[in-house]
DNA sequence: TACCCTCCTGCAAACGATTGCATGCCCAGA
DNA sequence: TCTGGGCATGCAATCGTTTGCAGGAGGGTA
């Protein structure tokens, strides 16, 4: 409808037979190019190789980039990556593409690596080692120049050996607890900290706590931090207020809720370790005929897109995700430059996302479960 | 916390010393493999492909077998793509990774690709025609086997260049009009026909449509399936109740909706070319002070995660993304084998998900517009 | 016994780039 | 005029595979 045609091929290479040379696949070497500029392919190299550029005088420089120009010459990575060993290619292990949790970090991860022409390569592990492992394998055997993991554990080590088979590392979203692998996170304690803080702050003092899966890390330093949160606001958080879930899903969410309601009737709100656990928090509630946040506030964890557009819209600690893939991925770079070794881990700072599912509490909180 | 270590290392490739040996980054080849089998390097590199296999023995292939396995060898995938010129990769081409419609896309496409050996080199394009340039150029450079696009517009032809230039084009979600690239695509106008059914089927005859952006064939396919499934449901569709949106987002369907109601004000249906025009449905009936579905029902398309979530749960029309995906993969796969050209189109059907946000309009429909 | 065919395997040349080393040139200093 | 040094370039090996070609062993037939 709109029909604007574009510029189309706009590109200053050639003349108007470039049409026709274009679709030659006939691939234009590098030695093409030194006969063309009547040098040797050697020299070609280093004239256009950055490094070595100094090592040629301007005016050979320029003849082989008007040859390279005229040719429409573009360097084989291949070829480059057989005889340097370097694929200029990173391997993205994650869990799975379609949790929404992980596209803006891919996408943080993409825009930081275009910036120094490399390229990454994604593989979804679905959790499982197996998968894991063979993908992990063929993604060394591809040559790639380095790793960037979702997919740490705390009870196991997979990728971390591989880091020890010579491929630099870099773990996102979760981090290993011993601190052997570089790790770019939120910081997880911090932002349950904000969680309690707010839900406190309301009046509440009745709160608990759906906890992750512990064998990860961002599972069990939420754990965490809601004890040493519950305490430094002086309230009480014993056991039967934590509840822990196996996945981070939505029915496990409604799973440990429904236990927790259960366990602790009294309860007014309860702090998820996740989105997804607080959103089966809504789908417990509502079978039970309790509502949100009148008789219980709710809080989730990652600010997932849409969570704002549910009802109630969900109150959430926002984690920067982009930022943490561009940071990790600036991180991985960085040790790929200058080989450097230290294993530091990044905590980048979250947010409060104030909305509807949290409120003050009840006056008289035990009024609503005699109501049942 | 749980602590099952798991199976770590359980891989048959050797005895204890295996731990020892594998992080010796010294890169076994093909040539270590040929010397402890005691035969020639290309006697080994028969014995592992399989279209050559039948030209060595059984036994010296077993014993090329065990050598590889003793000495933990892996191909090297850049040495092979040189010689051969394949790459066993395969681009693919989305406007943006977090957009919620692609990641299942992607995931299918992985699967499929998996299965043959293949990667997926991922880039986004933001929908910027340079972005896209530069990245098909430098995934030509990669010497990509394929390329998958999600990119297609009607008003230009980058990537249909590509497929002229030698390397095969699959396009997905969205295609040509003209047929003249290979896509798979959901039958967007059967989609809009459910939907316009399932509206009609209600009782509605003021039904309007938010059209998407139509440089984009499902935004255009969606627009004429509109106007088809009006005309054989035995209703009305002046222009006015079409309404163009200029890019598929929830601030321009609160637009254009409004519009479109401003317009026509009685009108008690809408059905949106998109989940999240759909959704920008919501913003404006709430700032109307309309309710839906009491006042007005609307339908999406896309069907995407968590729009079954929303207040209203939104009724939307299913498109299998994730087969979307297999397919598309599934057919590039089969012209890289055969190197058949045929541009055919495959539609798959999509299903109508009926949920809250559509219901029977109002006895008195125009009531409502007096009580405002 | 000679010959030919069939199979298998070895040989070596690619693929397209990088890079240590050798070479030739130019210019300055004695 | 000769020498030495520095600088720019050429040369050729190399990265790890694949693959056309040749050759040798073995067996069957004339």
């Amino acid at each position: 409808m709109t029909g604007s045609l574009g510029p189309d091929d706009a590109t200053d290479s050639g003349a108007g037979t470039e049409r026709m040379t274009a679709p030659l696949r006939t691939s234009v070497t590098i030695r093409d190019v030194a006969r063309v500029a009547n040098v040797h392919p050697g020299t070609v190299s280093r004239a256009l190789n950055a490094e070595t550029r100094a090592l040629v005088t301007q005016e050979t420089a320029d003849r082989v980039m008007r040859a390279v120009k005229e040719l429409g010459y573009r360097p084989n990575p291949i070829a480059r990556g057989l005889k340097t060993n370097r694929s200029y290619t990173i391997g993205v292990l994650i869990p799975d593409i379609t949790n929404p949790l992980f596209p803006p970090i891919l996408r943080g991860i993409e825009d930081r690596l275009d910036d120094d022409g490399y390229t990454s390569l994604i593989v979804n592990t679905d959790n499982d080692d197996e998968r894991e492992r063979s993908h992990l394998e063929a993604m060394r055997a591809r040559q790639v120049d380095g790793l960037i993991s979702a997919t740490a554990r705390l009870d196991r080590r997979s990728p971390a050996d591989v880091a020890a088979g010579g491929t630099p590392l870099v773990l996102v979203n979760r981090s290993l607890e011993d601190g052997s692998v570089p790790a770019v996170t939120v910081d997880d304690r911090e932002g349950i900290r904000l969680a309690v803080a707010h839900i406190a702050g309301l009046g509440h003092t009745r709160i608990g706590h759906l906890a992750g899966p512990q064998n990860v890390s961002t599972g069990h330093r939420r754990y965490l931090g809601f004890l040493e949160a519950m305490r430094d606001s002086g309230l009480d958080a014993p056991d039967e207020q934590v509840r822990f879930s196996r996945w981070f899903t939505e029915a496990e969410g409604a799973r440990v809720c429904r236990e927790l309601l259960d366990a602790v009737r009294d309860t007014t709100a309860i702090v998820a370790a996740n989105d997804r656990l607080a959103i089966g928090c809504y789908d417990a509630l509502e079978a039970l005929g309790l509502r949100c946040p009148e008789d219980v506030s709710i809080t989730g964890f990652n600010d997932m897109p849409f969570v704002g557009r549910l009802r109630p819209p969900l109150t959430s600690v926002r984690v920067p995700q982009r930022e943490i893939g561009t940071v990790a991925a600036d991180l991985l770079l960085q040790r790929l430059g200058d080989g450097s070794q230290g294993a530091c881990e990044i905590l980048l700072e979250p947010t409060l996302v104030v909305r509807g599912s949290t409120a003050r509490p009840r006056e008289h909180p035990l009024v609503r479960r005699s109501a049942l």
